[in-house]
DNA sequence: AAATACTTTGCAAGCGCTTACATTTTGCGA
DNA sequence: TCGCAAAATGTAAGCGCTTGCAAAGTATTT
């Protein structure tokens, strides 16, 4: 805040009237007449007034800032779901805190603890198993909270993602289709990571329904990266059977393995097919392009902004979504070579 | 902020003691005695209080909040930097506010008007050429303003940034020293965008110094994107003498090129060398790795951050500094093919 | 032309916090 | 024990804005 900002009085002054007269104008110009409107908005251009955020939100008792914690700013899995929300939220004239947790509980929680402090009307979250404590919080401040990138029917929160698991399920039974009976799963790390966990579950669950013993399919966590991909890939390949086809928890690990299998001299899918999750745009670009989980980010992120609006002007009004996932066929998923 | 958040007042009741002394207890310890502080404590801990933040705004007339308006949080250039950034100014409990232009002078504008109305105490921006308006706004509000990613000998502004003009010189500098006289570039956007411009001039004024004829070096324009440098791919792979090496202004534009060479069966560098500008994470990841212009992001994040804190804090105490650029060599530049 | 309803504007009381200044308490030397 | 400086606490005046209520001005009806 600036020591030499105008105020709604210098205003008030400068057109004459008084500084109520102002404050409608700016939040509810048609409970004021057309022409002083007009006299007050010159006087506000003239001397570039904008309101006082802390004056304001202290009168109204809102902010109009929602925060957000996303797991990493570092890849772009959440960049394109955040802009979305991001821009719906603008179009009601409200920002967006982000903070990031580093997909560690502890950080998140103290990131929640500054987004509020910091005067967040309301807060997104990734993911929904949190710790007791955290979720204290949030109850104790009654802060209207929404999470995404999940889905389950609890009537006390607020959701709007899809089912990790259905998709993982999915995928590995398509996988199993093509043929493939010797598997391996290179996924995120589940611990403080539901969709991780459930993305794995679901794997897991389909692959045993479809009739193949688990205790033969190599499941790796590691984290999201190129290079812990690559070190993943070099476990797997090293072991006998070969697995002729690995499901990669997100598009990132599975990027990560077809690199390091081509740099390797594998083909994909020829040698080796691969799968992802999330589609996210290098998904699309990396050769062969990936078969993939697709997930409704923009979407989402639109809903997300439009829901948690909602609960944070009439709690209670907000409402859980589930959204659909499908699968994107691209070159990454083959038959297996006899 | 909630209805039924306990305030001040209410601490002090419940502790015994008026208002101020828990303030003081809060902003400075140690001008309360231990036994009080002791008491006030239990109180807040026992009603759960946190400061409003509307209350604190208005009284101190700071926010602890700063804004940044990166031009795009869809790609992964700027994540590394400001997650720096963000982490450096959570050390001193600020919390980071985060716009995005995509690039985009006026949505800039926009983006800007919004962090300020939010109540930011000083702003971070990306590149420093920005419309007129636009300037005036900031100088006219007396805003803190630092401008990353580019420097300039400017007195007036705060630059934390790097030369992008001596860096694309550099780079094609080398290019050419590998043997390679047929060049194309294929360049971000440079309206509205001055790093790209800068890269683009000093590629420019050292293949001219080189020797070579710059009417012959095909310069291509286009968005940050896979697709986009697909397209532009196209077109020089197209024309006669085709180029040996193609000079991108950006990663995300290199490995768009790589790929698309491969895809098409242009070996890289075998038929084509490549060079990048960035080095993103991605850049250590393709195949082959690419041969670009590292830019110090973190350190840059986290310089920013104190720098802009300390301008804010003190008025014309930050200062200017400028970081070095130097080159990765990887595969993607080798020498032409006779 | 008076009575009525409606529109437009002003007045003034907060919203919750910080801080300069005033007051009280404490500690310590004489 | 008293006196005085220093430490601890309280008092109260804002910070800039919104909003319920009252007052003034206008239009409409009888």
């Amino acid at each position: 805040m600036n020591g030499n900002a105008p105020t709604l009085d210098d205003v008030a002054r400068a057109a004459g009237v008084s500084a109520a007269t102002i404050s409608r104008c700016i939040n509810s110009p048609d409970r004021v007449a057309e022409s002083t409107r007009r006299r007050v908005q010159d006087a506000i251009d003239r001397l570039g007034y904008t309101p006082n955020f802390g004056g304001r939100a202290l009168a109204t008792r809102r902010t109009n800032i929602v925060g957000a914690v996303i797991p990493s700013m570092a890849n772009a899995i959440f960049a394109e779901g955040i802009q979305a929300f991001q821009e719906e939220l603008s179009r009601e004239k409200v920002t967006l805190l982000i903070g990031s947790s580093n997909y560690d509980p502890d950080y998140e929680f103290e990131q929640i603890q500054t987004l509020i402090s910091h005067g967040a009307d309301g807060l997104l979250l990734v993911g929904s198993n949190r710790p007791e404590r955290t979720q204290r919080f949030l109850d104790a401040r009654r802060i209207p909270t929404l999470n995404v990138w999940c889905f389950q029917p609890d009537p006390d929160q607020l959701f709007v993602g899809f089912d990790n698991s259905r998709a993982g399920a999915d995928i590995a039974r398509l996988v199993i289709e093509y043929g493939h009976q010797n598997l391996a799963i290179v996924s995120g790390i589940c611990e403080g990571n539901d969709r991780a966990a459930d993305r794995l579950a679901g794997m897991k669950q389909a692959i045993g329904a479809e009739g193949i013993d688990l205790e033969q399919v190599t499941v790796l966590q590691t984290k999201y990266s190129f290079e812990h991909a690559a070190r993943a890939f070099d476990t797997i390949i090293a072991q006998s059977p070969r697995p002729t086809a690995i499901l990669a928890g997100n598009d990132v690990l599975a990027v990560g393995l077809i690199e390091r299998a081509r740099s390797l001299g594998f083909s994909v899918p020829g040698d080796l097919s691969v799968t992802g999750f999330d589609d996210i745009s290098v998904a699309q670009f990396v050769e062969p392009g990936l078969t993939t989980v697709r997930v409704p980010q923009v979407q989402m992120g639109q809903r997300a902004a439009e829901e948690l609006l909602a609960e944070i002007r009439h709690p209670g009004s907000g409402k859980s979504v589930e959204m659909l996932t499908h699968i994107i066929r691209r070159g990454s998923l083959g038959p297996p070579t006899a």
